[in-house]
DNA sequence: TGACAAAATTGGAACGTTCCAATTATCTTG
DNA sequence: CAAGATAATTGGAACGTTCCAATTTTGTCA
C-alpha cells in the first residue's frame, strides 16, 4: 500500500488531459477552463495526489522554494521559543514551512545546520548568532543571494539585516525608574560580558547613572550566566559588598528570577526589601509572584517581524540590509515597589 | 552576485571528469581513486558548490529526505519547547533537518502543516497532536508509508506509534508520597477534564486513594486551564472549601507554580503549610522558591527517544506501530516538604 | 460560412542529481 | 606479453515538475 508515488501523469492520464494541464490548474492558472479544472481537481482528490514540491522547485531552479530556516543559540531559553512561535505564525499563514535548528552557543552545529539548510534549499534564513559566531561563516550565504535577517544578536562586519531591541534604552529607563523611586545604590547583575547585548544594556544602566549625576561604582556591576542559577549567584555576591544595593537591574528575566530566589534565600523579600526590574518580559514574568517589573521587548512580535522582514526580502529578490532597533518599554509590576520604609531599613543593615 | 548555481557538471568540467564520477566522491564511494577524489573535492571547494539535495531526491524517488517533521500543540509552552530539543539533538547529529511547527491546538492548522510537510517530503513526522484530532488526519500519512511517532498525547484508533509517560503511576507515586507524609485531605488540581491525560493522571490519583483506604472526595478534583493562571484560579477554589485541603497534586508544572502563587496571595507558604506537587519537571522547577516537587517525565530525552524510535522505523523501511509508556519519577523538592507540627496547625484552621 | 481572434490545450526540453550498463585503464600472473 | 581479472570511469536515461512555443478548439462577426 502506498509504494507507487501519484505523479502529475497519473492524475492527466486518469483525467483525459495532458499532464501540462494538470501543472496549469496545479498553479491555479486563469488560462485553464473551469470544466476541466474541476475534473483534475477531482481526480486529484480521488487518486490521493500529493505535490511534489522538489520537483518543482528543481525545474523552477532558483529560489522559490518555500522554506525558511530559523535557527537559535538556546531554544530552552523560553524567549527563543517565543520568537520561534512568532516566527512560524507568519511563515505558516504565507505557505511556507520552517526548519528550525538549535545550535546551543556552537559555532560549529551551528556552520552544519546552515550548510544542511542550504543543501535543502531555504529561501531565507533568521539567526539568532551563536556567541563567536563571525561575519566570515555568512558570508557564502549572502553570496549565493539568500536572504538573511539577524535577530536579538548582531554580527558586526555581516552585510546582512538586524533586528535587535533596544538594549540601551529599555536599560536606562529601567535604571530611571528606580532611581525616581529614591533608589541611588542600584546593582546591574547578571550577562557575559563579551556579548554586544551585554554591553549594550550596560552601556543604558552607565548612561542613566549618569543623566541623573549619581557615580557608577563598578563593583555594583557584577556579571554571571544570563540564567536563574547565573542570577541567585549575582545577588549573592552582591549582597556580600559592605555597602549593599538597595536595588537591581537585571540582564534578563532569568536572571531576574535567579535574583529574587537569591533574596528569598537571605530572608529578603523581593519587592518590598529590594527593587528588582527585568528584561525580557517572559510570559511568566506577569504571573510569577511578586509580578516581575521588567523590560518588555515581546519576543513573538520580534518573531513575526523578523519573519515579515524576510518575507518581504525574499519576495523582493533582493534585500538590501537594514537594520531595525526594535523599541522596549518599560512594564511597572510588583518586583521594584519598595516602600521607602522598608528601603530605608534596609540600607542601615 | 551568485547567480548562477553552481552543478556538479560545472565541477566535473572544471576537474577534468564526468559528472558521474562527481556523483561518485560525494557520496563517498570507494569506487573512485583517491587522486581523482582529492582532486574533485578540491575542485568543489574552490567553486563553492552546493550540494542539491532536492534533485539527488527526486532521482532516488522515495523517502530518503533526510527531513523529518514535529508539529507541537503548544510550543509557548517550555514543555514542548525542551522536547523540541531533543528531537533536534538526535535528529540533527544523525545528518537529519527538521521541519518544525507549531498548532496552537488547530486542528485545521494542524491538517495543514502536515500536508505542507509532505509536499516537501519529510520522511517522518514526530507529532504531538492538537486536542480533538482523529486518526482519520493521519490515515494518508501512514497509508503512504510514512512513519509517525505521536508523543504525548495518543490518537485512539490510529495505527502510529506512540510514546506517552506513564500519567497513572506518575500521580499515583505522588499522591502515596502525600500520603506518606500524613495528608489525607488531597487536591487534584488543573487540567481540562477532556483529554485523555487529565483522565490518566486523575485514575492515578483515584487509584492511590483507594489503595492507601481514603476516600476520593469528588469536590477536591478541580479542573482549571492547565497554566499558571488556572492553578490560582483552581487552589482559589479549592481554600473556599469549608473543609480545606491539607495538600494537592497538580496536572502540570505550571498549574503548580499557580497554586504557589495563590496561596501566597493568601498568606500561605507552599511548602510550608500546604504541600504542592507538580507534574512535567520543567526547567524552572528545580530553581523556584520553594523547589518544586514534582513527577520527572524529562521532556528532552522524550523527545530524543521519540527520535530514536522515529529513525530506526525510517531506516528499516517499514514501521510496525510500539507504544511505548515512558517510566516517570517522583522528585522530591521543598514544595511538598510541610513540617508536622505546620500541617497540624493548618488542619485546624 | 469563411476568416480571424481568443481561449484552451499540449508535447518536449529542461532543472541537478543518481543509477545502470558499458567502456576503458590498470594489474596480475602463468 | 597475452589475456583474464579488477579497478576506475563514463554516457545516457530517469525522477516529477514547469515553461515555452506550438497547436487545436472555440468563439465572433462581416
Amino acid at each position: 500500500m502506498g509504494k507507487e508515488r501519484v505523479t502529475v501523469i497519473d492524475i492527466a492520464h486518469a483525467a483525459g488531459v495532458s499532464k501540462s494541464t494538470v501543472s496549469l490548474v496545479l498553479q491555479a492558472s486563469p488560462l485553464v477552463n473551469e470544466a476541466t479544472r474541476a475534473k483534475v481537481n477531482a481526480v486529484i482528490r480521488d487518486l490521493g495526489y500529493v505535490y511534489n514540491r522538489g520537483a518543482a522547485n528543481l525545474r523552477q531552479s532558483n529560489s522559490k522554494s518555500k522554506i525558511i530556516g530559523i535557527v537559535v543559540n538556546d531554544l530552552t531559553n523560553s524567549f527563543f521559543a517565543e520568537l520561534a512561535v512568532g516566527v512560524d505564525m507568519v511563515v505558516q499563514s504565507a505557505g511556507y514551512v520552517q526548519f528550525l535548528a538549535n545550535t546551543a552557543e556552537s559555532v560549529d552545529r551551528q556552520r552544519e545546520v546552515i550548510a544542511s539548510m542550504r543543501e535543502h534549499g531555504i529561501s531565507g534564513l533568521i539567526l539568532s548568532p551563536a556567541r563567536g559566531t563571525d561575519s566570515a561563516d555568512l558570508k557564502p550565504l549572502v553570496a549565493s543571494g539568500i536572504p538573511v535577517v539577524n535577530v536579538v544578536r548582531q554580527v558586526s562586519g555581516a552585510k546582512v539585516s538586524s533586528l535587535v531591541s533596544d538594549n540601551h534604552a529599555g536599560m536606562r529607563d529601567a535604571v530611571r525608574h528606580l532611581v525616581g523611586l529614591g533608589h541611588h545604590r542600584i546593582a546591574f547583575l547578571g550577562g557575559f560580558p563579551d556579548t554586544a547585548v551585554f554591553n549594550e544594556r550596560l552601556q543604558g544602566y552607565r548612561d542613566a547613572l549618569s543623566d541623573m549625576d549619581l557615580a557608577v561604582h563598578e563593583e555594583l556591576v557584577v556579571s554571571s550566566a544570563p540564567s536563574r542559577a547565573g542570577g541567585v549567584a549575582a545577588i549573592e555576591r552582591a549582597l556580600l559588598l559592605r555597602e549593599r544595593p538597595t536595588a537591581a537591574v537585571c540582564f534578563n528575566d532569568a536572571v531576574a528570577f535567579g535574583v529574587c530566589d537569591g533574596l528569598r534565600a537571605h530572608r529578603l523579600d523581593p519587592g518590598e526589601d529590594f527593587a528588582v526590574i527585568g528584561f525580557d518580559d517572559v510570559i511568566e514574568a506577569q504571573t510569577a509572584v511578586p509580578a516581575l517589573t521588567t523590560i518588555s521587548v515581546d519576543p513573538q512580535g520580534m518573531g513575526r517581524r523578523a519573519a515579515q522582514l524576510l518575507l518581504k526580502q525574499i519576495n523582493a529578490g533582493r534585500a538590501d540590509a537594514e537594520a531595525i532597533v526594535s523599541s522596549v518599554r518599560l512594564v511597572v509590576r510588583q518586583s521594584c515597589g519598595a516602600a521607602i520604609d522598608k528601603r530605608e531599613r534596609l540600607s542601615l543593615l
